[in-house]
DNA sequence: CCTGAAATATTAACACTGTTAAGTATATTT
DNA sequence: AAATATACTTAACAGTGTTAATATTTCAGG
């Protein structure tokens, strides 16, 4: 069935029109700013014909979401190459906060808002291959920093997350600018890596220390 | 000048009916279904009289992050009988985690959304009593805790962005459920508590560990 | 080639949102 | 009593996501 396929393809052809559109948006105005009209606009369809192939509004922020977590994932790839688990789980967290603040844009869709989540939620067999992927890799190297008696032992989900909720607060907290109390403006960068850099430095319970 | 007294009253009366809808509909509802239209509705005036009384939305919304505060602030009375510091900044955190779960509509304007960031950021002063008052807490408690040789000395801001950054990314990463995919939604708490008591096992550098 | 059905796209509308300009009614001052 | 100042409302602007009904296009079978 050449036809079938055809059409197959063409679907798949504006969807990604539609997406390509959201990015532009998002990327430009911010995704508070995306909206079907706009989408509609750009793509110039009109805006019911979104919904032939997406769900919602909620089922596009959710691909952006994707987009997101693609863009995170690669940034990963220098950890690898270091040994110490402990130094890993710092570079990792460096990476997480680098991420954060070049693209608030995306953090906020992938670690803040309601929209991915609610679509996540929606979904049947709700895999979100991306987002396990990254946590996979957090808790494994905190096992390691475990098993090699590097920090403190203790449950390794518990851990994760006060690690993650570390750097995700930091980020969260930062972008939503509520450290200008705190710290001058310009400061805040350098004072959220040195309290990283502290934070390591107490969990290092090596004789060796980095 | 007896007039313009009772005039003034009449205003801050107005004023207090519009807080009081919305804040009914932010309790009832949520935050987000908080509009212009429903306050007015509930007190039984035009949409538009609101606006002679408040700038915009975000002045309201920054009111009601106000009262979020002071009820957070109540909240840390039971810190003071407690004599180690380090105990002292666990119960703090205990606190904080336990208002974020118990008010996450709350916890979201405080914490999360921009909106009455925006507010503070367009205030002439931009001074913010209730939300520096609890990080001058959080700050004291961190010094006295280097002082004692509790914890690792080190800028006293950064600790507190680290420790703040810990406890605000467990409460908002839980209720944006970033968590479901780490663990049973049911054992979330329990192990976000596990994670703050295995931090401040891993800070407790003192000899006779609390 | 033509007809009927299926797929695709559009128009119009619903029920909202924050916000503003212009007009009205009431109260106070001159 | 007329003029002014205050308080409030109506109507409108410019948008939002989403749906029902309608129109257009595409394509298989007769």
């Amino acid at each position: 069935m050449g036809i079938t396929e055809r059409k197959e393809k063409q679907k798949v052809e504006i969807k990604k029109k539609i997406l390509e559109a959201s990015m532009k948006l998002f990327i430009d105005e911010g995704f508070e700013k995306v909206s079907i009209r706009k989408i509609a606009n750009i793509i110039e369809y009109s805006p019911t014909t979104i919904y032939l192939y997406f769900k919602d509004k909620n089922e596009i922020l959710f691909e952006l979401c994707e987009e997101g977590f693609i863009l995170f994932e690669k940034l990963n790839s220098n950890l690898s190459k270091i040994s110490n688990p402990l130094s890993r789980l710092h570079k990792m967290g460096e990476n997480y906060v680098g991420f954060g603040l070049q693209h608030p844009e995306y953090y906020d869709l992938m670690f803040i808002q309601n929209a991915p989540m609610d679509r996540l939620a929606q979904m049947n067999d709700g895999k979100w291959i991306h987002g396990d992927r990254a946590l996979d890799l957090l808790r494994s190297i905190i096992k390691e920093c475990m098993t090699k008696k590097i920090i403190k032992k203790g449950d390794i989900n518990s851990v994760s997350m006060a690690v993650w909720g570390m750097v995700h607060g930091l980020v969260s907290l930062a972008i939503r600018k509520r450290f200008t109390k705190l710290v001058d403006p310009e400061k805040v960068v350098e004072t959220m890596h040195q309290g990283i850099s502290w934070m390591m430095k107490t969990m290092d319970q090596s004789k060796n220390k980095i």
